[in-house]
DNA sequence: GTCGTTGCAAAGCGTTTGCAGCCTA
DNA sequence: TAGGCTGCAAACGCTTTGCAACGAC
């Protein structure tokens, strides 16, 4: 059964105070301000056992690590500036992938990612 | 100035004649059988040289390592078979992207990744 | 007190790099 | 023959794991 330290409430709250996903280090960085000693080893079993648990999500992107992000947002995708490196969540779906599947496939599932510049960094 | 050797040879034969985005152990293997002795890194090195030569194109996707595609194709996607592993292309694009993009957010480019079961692991 | 959790250090894994010898042009 | 290329082994960065001490319940 699942208990209730210091560590694990640190990285909760560092995820309920961020509002975008956040690479393990990330992570570490903003929960070491609640608890010092915190180690990277401690992160990354509690990305896996909270995503287990059902609070987080991974957040893949191709072509880097992993971040994480509160489960239970319903489907959407993501948006990567190119500038500040941040990870911005977009709503809604272009649709239409029947008509891109291959014929005979069976499609399950889909990612989409943009890239460009966010509003701050369009600026 | 680059030099024509066995190795380099057998890695372009090994695209040629793959059909699909090769990771890098694959490639080492499918080229091993022309060159016995070719080792990883050589694989790497020139994964690199005919990127930037762009002979290669890395296709990214989410969650884990590199493959590389023969480049000039023009714009396509990927579906990725969760069964065999495979990545095909695949043709046509969603469209719809401006709707999608957040206000203020400037949009350059996007990937989308389809995945589920390719026709043979369907069957 | 039990046993899940932590921090550290070591191990893994995919990728890159240093180096001495090799081989193409 | 010059200098790019190769194979090996060591180094890398990120992630995972082994282990003894710790601490929530």
């Amino acid at each position: 059964m699942q208990r209730d330290t210091r560590q694990r409430r640190a990285i909760r709250k560092a995820f309920r105070e961020a509002g975008h996903p956040l690479s393990p280090q990330e992570l570490l960085e903003l929960a070491q301000e609640h608890v010092e000693s915190l180690g990277i080893a401690t992160v990354y079993r509690n990305l896996r056992s909270l995503q287990e648990e059902g609070w987080l999500e991974a957040v893949e992107l191709p072509g880097e690590p992993a971040r994480y992000e509160v489960a239970g947002k319903g489907h959407h995708h993501h948006f990567h500036c190119r500038d500040c490196d941040r990870v911005y969540e977009v709503e809604g779906c272009p649709g239409n992938l029947k008509d891109v599947t291959p014929k005979g496939f069976k499609l399950e599932r889909h990612e989409f990612v943009l890239y460009g510049l966010c509003d701050a960094c369009a600026a």
